[in-house]
RNA sequence: GGCGAGGUAGCUCAGUUGGUUAGAGCGCAGGAUUCAUAACCCUGAGGUGAUGGGUUCAAUUCCCAUCCUCGCUACCA
């Protein structure tokens, strides 16, 4: 395989309105940073950009949440998020922000490029106008009740509350969030990435050159994507926050860039502003055939980035990702990771509560690094245990790497003086042979691995070396050797072999550990008295790293064990948190982005739900009629999971009702229940059936649904008020 | 419902262009050892490969159906 000039590594844009989690940091940043460790070692000219995506209504919408601005939401969350990334290891060369001059500069010049080619076209839409404000309204700035679950705040592209996405059409009784009207409907211009121009080449691009090389889950998702036929999807908004279009561009004015639009272009940018901060030229990274780009992401970003960022790239001139090596998810004590429902362990707690120097620094940031990497979901969805973390730590780290490097520094002090002993070649058995050949072929499989992104299997085999090393330590027995020292004098070169083939492979452990373990390859530099020049990944392999009558430092710890109170302590601070959190559904709204968001916003913290909706007057109930109705029939409707059809006996007549409750009751179990029902609700079709009425529901906290009737049977079409 | 990805030892996961006794780590059991963070080392037990069919001399690996999990999507008045 011939070997790109350069490397350009991106990691997913973080959206910068609200902490980060695990799944986050082992989606995208910690196999980034492996393979850009991995990278720089060989010396290769590699650049690692990442850096907040700071647009999107969901920024100013979180600014109303907190009380403050949008400027205020990304200036904070911004460099806490950087300050996570730098204390577990992620070492970005840059880590921009799409807020940036730079960056408004260079997304505002790739949107003209496109347009003056004419590769983008324009459409007339009627969307929500506020009179009073004089604004467009995005969807999330139009508040309404959810038609599903009839939350009073829903947003006009999701409802937080059941996770339902909407568009504003949807909405009842839409309000603008900007003056409280009502909003009006007007004609609006936006352009519009003509995506279904692309297909012929998405297709030969992906399924045939990508076919093979890239993840199956990748391939088989853009396949999904490009088989269902490709729409034309929107490049601006109606909002104020954002890239705002350029001037000269007719009709623009007031419009945006759309954020999943302007945020891969951070990437552009962010590399930009890394070559002016170092004197260097960004274009070659963007433009020249010889740079391999590749995309660190999450599985829930993967048409972003292979499909509609590559169009973008190729209409633009540039050069298109190498390969997007998207991880899928990653589960937490036996569910779903979630920002919602507080089901998480975000960079931050994990930060507070293990690295700070107090709770053992940074050597626990290499043991999250560590784990998050054996369990990386790679292939296919994986789990977080805290008893998993612990096993992984106290068997593996401590047990296993630690407890060698400690071993055979600690015997060297006793049999060797402190000093790395000589090598006797002429004495070297078959052994010793075998285990220098094992650093070796350790160095190539390690190698082989990471330029394939299999960086869990390549993580093992570091482990594996250092197995090797107790393996060889516990057959040569040097502790042995050294009580026949009075009758056998000569035993000592054996103990010198021993020893020096064991510190060496101290130190090669040191190199193939760094990719992964940063903070320990650099600790043992120091135990070792070497400077981390060593740790070139050309150095590993050799056995002559460390001179002889070289004296080395008191052996230290690497690794401390981790005890069964503190995986409780997180265990139960968990399950509380999860606990705490009201109104909690079980439906989508579970928002396990694990990587950039883009158009598909993170939603952050749950909305404000006022406990209680605005007054109204008596009259706008009484318009309400409520009856007791029973149920008949129920039967599944075809081709929906939560549609059920229902007969419903209001007494003067029986009618249809599709209601949404299929995934909480089967059919059988409620004929013959009572239920209330709004009876002069507008029909609606859904799923070609029409339905005459709503059924009403409660939901649980567990997001499960009830039915709202009688205490006592009583007869169908009683009023209720 | 459609599409995509998965369902392999108690747990976390590999692998097989179809071919003798299906692998690893952890956990567990037994043994050995004491240099080492009750650590290491050795040995062992554990899988009718989701289920049911089919193709084949031969299937965990190919095909079909069914069930389950996850994601995207439709559906929730």
């Amino acid at each position: 395989m011939k070997q790109p000039k350069r490397y350009l590594i991106t990691a997913a844009l973080p959206y910068a309105n609200g902490l980060k989690h695990i799944g986050h940091l082992a989606g995208a940043y910690l196999p980034a940073d492996i393979y850009v460790r991995y990278l720089r070692a060989q010396k290769r000219d590699v650049v690692f950009v990442c850096g907040s995506d700071e647009h999107g209504t969901a920024i100013p919408i979180q600014a109303t949440k907190e009380g403050t601005t949008a400027q205020a939401i990304i200036d904070k969350y911004h460099p806490i998020i950087e300050q996570n990334f730098n204390d577990l290891g992620i070492s970005f060369d840059i880590y921009h922000r799409t807020s940036s001059p730079i960056h408004h500069e260079t997304a505002s010049e790739f949107f003209t490029a496109l347009n003056n080619k004419g590769d983008l076209i324009t459409k007339e839409s009627e969307q929500y106008y506020d009179e009073q404000a004089q604004s467009f309204l995005a969807d999330r700035y139009i508040k309404g009740t959810c038609p599903n679950c009839g939350f009073q705040a829903a947003y006009g592209d999701q409802c937080e509350s059941c996770g339902k996405s909407l568009s504003p059409d949807e909405l009842i009784n839409p309000v603008s969030t900007l003056s409280g009207n009502t909003p009006v409907k007007k004609l609006t211009k936006h352009w519009y990435l003509p995506l279904d121009r692309h297909e012929d080449f998405l297709r030969k691009w992906i399924i045939e050159e990508h076919g093979n090389d890239w993840r199956s889950t990748v391939v088989g998702q853009c396949k999904s994507w490009i088989d269902g036929g490709l729409q034309p999807r929107a490049v601006t908004r109606d909002l104020d926050w954002g890239v705002a279009l350029p001037d000269d561009v007719e009709g623009g004015k007031g419009k945006v860039l759309y954020v999943w639009f302007d945020a891969p272009i951070g990437y552009i940018s962010a590399t930009k502003q890394w070559a002016l901060n170092t004197g260097k030229d960004w274009r070659p990274y963007w433009e020249d055939q010889d740079t391999k780009l590749i995309h660190f992401i999450g599985k829930d970003n993967i048409v972003f980035h292979c499909i509609i960022f590559p169009v973008m790239l190729q209409l633009h001139g540039n050069i298109l990702p190498t390969n997007v090596p998207a991880n899928e998810f990653m589960n937490l004590e036996g569910d779903k990771m979630s920002t919602s429902r507080n089901w998480k362990l975000e960079m931050e707690d994990y930060i507070n509560d293990f690295i700070k120097p107090a709770n053992g620094g940074s050597q626990l940031a290499d043991t999250l690094r560590y784990y998050l990497t054996a369990i990386a979901p790679e292939s296919k969805d994986s789990e977080f245990t805290w008893k998993g973390f612990q096993d992984a730590n106290n068997s593996e780290l401590v047990s296993i790497f630690g407890n060698f490097i400690n071993r055979a520094l600690v015997l060297m002090h006793k049999l060797c003086n402190g000093k790395v002993p000589p090598l006797h070649n002429e004495l070297l058995d078959e052994l010793d042979h075998a285990t220098i050949e094992a650093i070796q072929q350790s160095k190539e499989k390690i190698e082989q691995l990471l330029e394939d992104y299999k960086f869990r299997d390549a993580q093992f085999e570091v482990i594996n070396l250092a197995r090797i090393g107790n393996q060889y330590m516990q057959k040569k027995e040097p502790w042995i050797l050294a009580k026949q020292l009075a009758e056998n004098p000569a035993a000592q070169q054996l103990i010198n072999n021993c020893l020096h083939i064991c510190l060496q492979l101290t130190a090669n452990l040191a190199i193939l550990s760094n990719p992964f373990l940063p903070f320990t390859a650099k600790k043992i530099c120091y135990l070792l008295k070497v400077v981390d020049k060593i740790l070139d990944w050309e150095n590993a392999g050799s056995m002559k790293l460390l001179s002889v009558g070289y004296s080395l430092r008191a052996p230290e710890l690497l690794f401390r064990k981790i005890e069964d109170e503190e995986i409780t302590i997180q265990i139960e601070k968990l399950k509380a948190a999860a606990v705490n959190k009201e109104s909690i559904t079980t439906t989508s709204n579970t928002n396990n982005n694990q990587s950039v968001d883009t158009a598909t916003a993170i939603t952050g913290e749950s909305a404000d739900k006022s406990p209680v909706k605005p007054e109204i007057v008596f009259d706008d109930f009484a318009k309400i009629d409520l009856k007791v109705g029973t149920i008949v029939t129920a039967e599944k409707v075809e081709k929906a999971d939560k549609l059920l059809k229902l007969q419903v006996d209001l007494g003067f007549e029986t009618r249809t009702i599709v209601s949404g409750i299929a995934m909480h009751f089967a059919p059988e179990a409620i004929v013959g229940k009572q239920v209330t029902v709004v009876c002069n609700l507008a029909p609606r079709k859904m799923r070609g059936i029409e339905s005459n009425g709503m059924i009403l529901m409660a939901e649980d906290a567990n997001g499960k649904l009830h039915f709202i009737n009688p205490e006592d049977p009583i007869n169908p079409g009683s009023g209720v008020s």
